[in-house]
DNA sequence: GTTGAGCGTT
C-alpha cells in the first residue's frame, strides 16, 4: 500500500497534484503518505529521484482525489515542519507531458477530435520558437548544475561528431587548434619535471588492495606471490 | 557524510 511511484502514473484523470517543496533529502514517500492521508484521500505520491546517484532532489508529488481535500492539506501541511524542515506545499503547475494543468487540476485538452485524420503539417516556426525557449537561461540548481553541465558536454560531443562526419577532411590547421596546443604546453611544462623529477612520476598506485577484508598484516598472500620469486631471488650489490 | 531553488515517473 505504499508502493508509490513504482508502476508509473496509475491515473491522473482527475487528480490534483500538489508539489511539496524544501523537503529533506531523505524523506521518502512512504513519510509523507501518511501525513497526507490525514487530510484526505491520496491517490499518489512520487518523489523524483536522480536516476544516477538515486538520491531525493528534495521534493515531492502528492496527488489528491479532490480538491477540497487537496486545498486544505495544502493549507494544513505548507509549513509543517517533517524532519527537521519546514515543508512547502503548493498546487502543481508545470505536468511531466502534454498534460494541461489548470490550478493544479490536469485538464485533458482534446480539442482536436480528429487528429489522426489530420495530414502531418510541419510547422518550422512552432519549432523555433520553443528553440528559442529553450535556448534561454537553464540555470536552475547550483549544487546540481555539474550534472547538467555534463549533459550539456554529451550534446557538444555529439555536435563535434556530426560536423566530423560532415566534413571528412580536416584541415591540420584545426587539428593543431584543438586541444592539442595545450596538451603541448602541459607536456611542455611536464618535461621540465623528466629531466629534474622522477622518471616515474605517474607509476600505478602501488597499494593495490588486494583484499578489503583480508588481514591488514603482512599479507601472507603477498608472501606467498614473492616465494618463488624469492626462492630464485639472488642479491647483486 | 556534503547541498536547498525548484516542478514529476512507465
Amino acid at each position: 500500500m505504499s508502493h508509490f511511484g513504482r508502476s508509473g502514473p496509475p491515473d491522473i484523470r482527475d487528480t490534483y497534484s500538489l508539489l511539496v517543496l524544501n523537503i529533506t533529502f531523505r524523506t521518502t514517500a512512504d513519510d509523507l503518505f501518511p501525513l497526507f492521508d490525514k487530510y484526505g484521500e491520496v491517490v499518489d505520491v512520487f518523489i523524483p529521484r536522480d536516476r544516477r546517484t538515486g538520491d531525493s532532489r528534495g521534493f515531492a508529488f502528492v496527488r489528491y482525489k479532490y480538491a477540497d481535500e487537496a486545498q486544505k492539506a495544502v493549507e494544513k501541511l505548507d509549513g509543517r515542519n517533517v524532519d527537521g524542515r519546514e515543508i512547502r506545499v503548493q498546487f502543481a503547475k508545470y505536468g511531466p507531458n502534454a498534460e494541461r494543468i489548470h490550478k493544479g487540476r490536469i485538464v485533458e485538452e482534446v480539442p482536436r477530435t480528429s487528429d489522426r485524420s489530420r495530414s502531418r503539417s510541419p510547422r518550422p516556426r512552432y519549432r523555433d520558437r520553443e528553440y528559442k525557449r529553450r535556448s534561454r537561461s537553464r540555470s536552475r540548481s547550483r549544487s546540481r548544475g555539474r550534472h547538467e553541465r555534463d549533459r550539456y558536454h554529451d550534446r557538444e560531443r555529439d555536435y563535434r561528431r556530426s560536423r566530423s562526419s560532415r566534413s571528412p577532411s580536416v584541415s591540420p590547421d584545426y587539428r593543431r587548434h584543438s586541444g592539442r596546443g595545450k596538451y603541448d604546453d602541459e607536456r611542455r611544462s611536464r618535461s621540465r619535471s623528466y629531466s629534474s623529477g622522477s622518471p616515474i612520476r605517474r607509476s600505478p598506485s602501488p597499494k593495490r588492495s588486494s583484499s578489503p577484508h583480508s588481514t591488514p598484516r603482512k599479507g601472507s598472500a603477498d608472501e606467498k606471490n614473492h616465494e618463488p620469486s624469492s626462492h630464485s631471488r639472488s642479491v647483486s650489490p
